[in-house]
DNA sequence: GGTATTTATAAAGATTTCTTTAAAAACTAG
DNA sequence: CTAGTTTTTAAAGAAATCTTTATAAATACC
């Protein structure tokens, strides 16, 4: 049972069904609002660490926390901020977490020239010289894999963390079983 | 006698009593103009591969050359360029060479840290940890080496090629003498 | 009057950034 | 309509940049 750290989440909401950027960035100093570059504004927070990115239509995408409670709490404090800036937002937004960046440890060095035979090379892309990693996308659930010759990997594209888990066990037990995980 | 390779020649000369950099920056679509954040106007050529600075006062700096010739070549190509810009250049500027930076390689090993006690804490600096290279500055002829454990030498601070050998030669011969290059 | 700005250049370490993956948002460009 | 723009994050390896030295020039800064 490989143990599994998240390391970032990615989740969307909506404060208000519109949402005046200029004004925005002039009141939150912190603010990073350059719309002839990107139309979202950044807004960082220090604890818990994130970065949100506001729409001007109400919209917004929240990132880099580790766990659903420092999404929550990010998202709170914004919309706190906002309320203080005569927005009217939205009482209970609704949150999704979109995409969730996780790693874990299969225990074992990997031959990654070898698993690319043995998981198939039409199911894998593995091309060391741009990058280190083995690419290994599955579709239940669907997540995409990053496996290394260390024996680390990284798994992304899931929405639950109970995915991150079933989809780094499939692996873990797909690999012991063809003899791949060298201890 | 190590073989000693002039990698970089920085040269002062003199076009013109004044120069309109404005009017260069425009004409010369290579040319590289930031009064605010530099006073020079920078003009690069490919071949020889050199970086000139021109200043308003007619003075200019010719960097990166690795030999005389193309220090002159440099200069003359300029000339030309100002010249069908109308701007009356000076017939035969004098060149000055400021710098010479050269390398060279002693054939052998270094031990830093017996070659820093050897020549005397007070004559050197070396701190490993913020730059792999011993700092050893001579009176005569005056310049800086930097020694470096494989055994190689930059030489910088001559003005004369000539200058530049008897840097290395007398630091060759004193370094042999004390047996510490080894082979 | 010192220091900073800029340019080039080598040396050999240290450090930083780049490579890849996923996802949402909204806006531009082809 | 598709691709790129931005944000975050880990992995490991490559690649780029930083460190140091000298030197002129002309500005700004303290």
């Amino acid at each position: 049972m490989p143990e599994v750290i998240v390391e970032n989440i990615v989740a969307s909401t909506s404060f208000s069904d519109k949402l005046d950027l200029d004004v925005i960035a002039q009141s939150l100093e912190e603010a990073e609002y350059e719309p002839e570059q990107f139309p979202g504004l950044v807004y960082r927070l220090s604890n818990p660490k994130t970065a949100t990115l506001l729409f001007r239509s109400g919209k917004a995408n929240c990132t880099g926390a580790k766990n659903i409670e420092d999404v929550r709490t990010t998202i709170n404090i914004i919309a706190e901020k906002l309320k203080k800036l005569n927005v009217d937002v939205y009482k209970n937004p609704e949150i999704v977490i979109q995409n969730i960046v996780a790693i874990s440890d299969l225990g074992g060095e990997l031959n990654l020239n070898e698993v690319a035979m043995a998981l198939g090379l039409e199911n894998v892309e593995y091309e060391p010289e741009q990058f280190p990693g083995l690419v290994y996308r599955i579709k239940e659930p669907k997540v995409a894999m990053l496996l290394f010759g260390s024996g680390k990997i990284v798994c992304t594209g899931a929405r639950k963390i109970a995915d991150v888990s079933l989809a780094v066990e499939k692996l873990s037990q797909e690999l012991t079983s063809l003899g791949l995980i060298h201890h």
